[in-house]
DNA sequence: GTCTATAGTTGGATAGAC
DNA sequence: GTCTATCCAACTATAGAC
């Protein structure tokens, strides 16, 4: 086996755990199986980690991370509110539809967080991030389409976050896309409705 | 110990089931802490029941129907649809408030189910009942302010529910109360939007 | 740095006495 | 029906050879 500097090694490890995480869940990632998908044997992970925990917080770092590629709303034609929020949030959704299991590992990876101390980063840093990553939409999307929004953004963005985690959640229990995709169109409206015109 | 027919001890163990479990966990609800809750022996649970799993179907039986008490909307002063919509949420709101522990573990059966082929059913019954709830929800609030619904039923208890999961989920993470009555405010203004004077 | 070997827990499940 | 005793598998973590 190639010896590799320990931050590298690292990287590997979690990208393994990452890998197994969102293919069989959050209790089949194991040292054990976790040093198997990554080729290395088990002591190499608990030589790497102080123990598991700091690995799945790791972890818990890497989904979020990954979770928040930019937007691209600039080419949108004619960009009226509900075309630039519904684009916004199509986009968004279309990421998360293509990694099914990582959306799924989100949820078990908050759960635990709010079932172990050692583990409550994990589920506010995942929190925050989608705040944010929230509020840069309504943002960009408020230039794009040159409106700006009627009540405080926090709040939508707040909401527009329990919504998307909803729809998620009850998506990935009865696979609807349709369904999905009508609750994600009935947000769009809902959001269009606190827009007004800004004046330049 | 007090022999008990074999229906009585299996409620006995999934009331232990769920307190374990709403408390720790649904980790920690394992077959000897559950036994230890209430208070036989490891042995007498693989007695009552043919093996873990058949324990935590019932178990996600026993959340599923406790979470649906009826919503009493009767009595309401000025019942029009804002203010029907909102009692309605307002008053499932605060009867998931006071069992923290209950919807975070609804959270932990739900994505059980969705890695554990033996649970799946544990994931789509939560589902189908929150809807059925949803929709009953909405029937009594339209009745009771004597509005009709503009798009179909179906459509707004799905979103519905997807809300209520997604500031549920908020909530048992930051634990901001203010947030959430204003997510369910923005809600039941959206829902209201969707309503029209129902001819007599 | 990496490996094998093993300690030390804890889990689900079962056998057999009573 | 109920209990104790036990089996066996899987887990985290560490010690020590190389």
């Amino acid at each position: 086996m190639e010896r590799l500097p320990i931050v590298e090694r690292r990287a590997q490890l979690i990208r393994a755990a990452l890998a197994v995480a969102s293919r069989d869940g959050i209790e089949a990632a194991t040292v054990r199986a976790i040093a198997a998908e990554a080729g290395v044997s088990l002591g190499v992970v608990h030589y790497c980690f102080e123990d598991k925990n700091e690995l799945l917080r790791e972890l818990g770092d890497a989904i979020a991370a990954q979770g928040v590629d930019r937007v691209e709303l600039a080419r949108l034609a004619r960009p009226d509110a509900h075309r630039a929020i519904g684009a916004a949030i199509t986009t968004r959704w279309e990421a998360m539809r293509a990694h099914r299991g990582v959306q799924l590992l989100g949820f078990e990876l908050t759960t635990q967080g709010l079932r172990n101390p050692d583990l409550r980063g994990v589920a506010t840093a995942q929190r925050d991030r989608n705040l944010r990553a929230a509020r840069e939409m309504l943002d960009e999307a408020a230039a794009v389409a040159n409106i700006r929004w009627t009540v405080p953004i926090q709040l939508l963005a707040r909401f527009s976050v329990a919504a998307m985690d909803g729809v998620v959640l009850a998506w990935l229990v009865d696979d609807d896309d349709e369904a999905a995709r009508a609750a994600l169109s009935s947000l769009t409206t809902h959001l269009t409705t606190h827009t007004t015109p800004s004046r330049k």
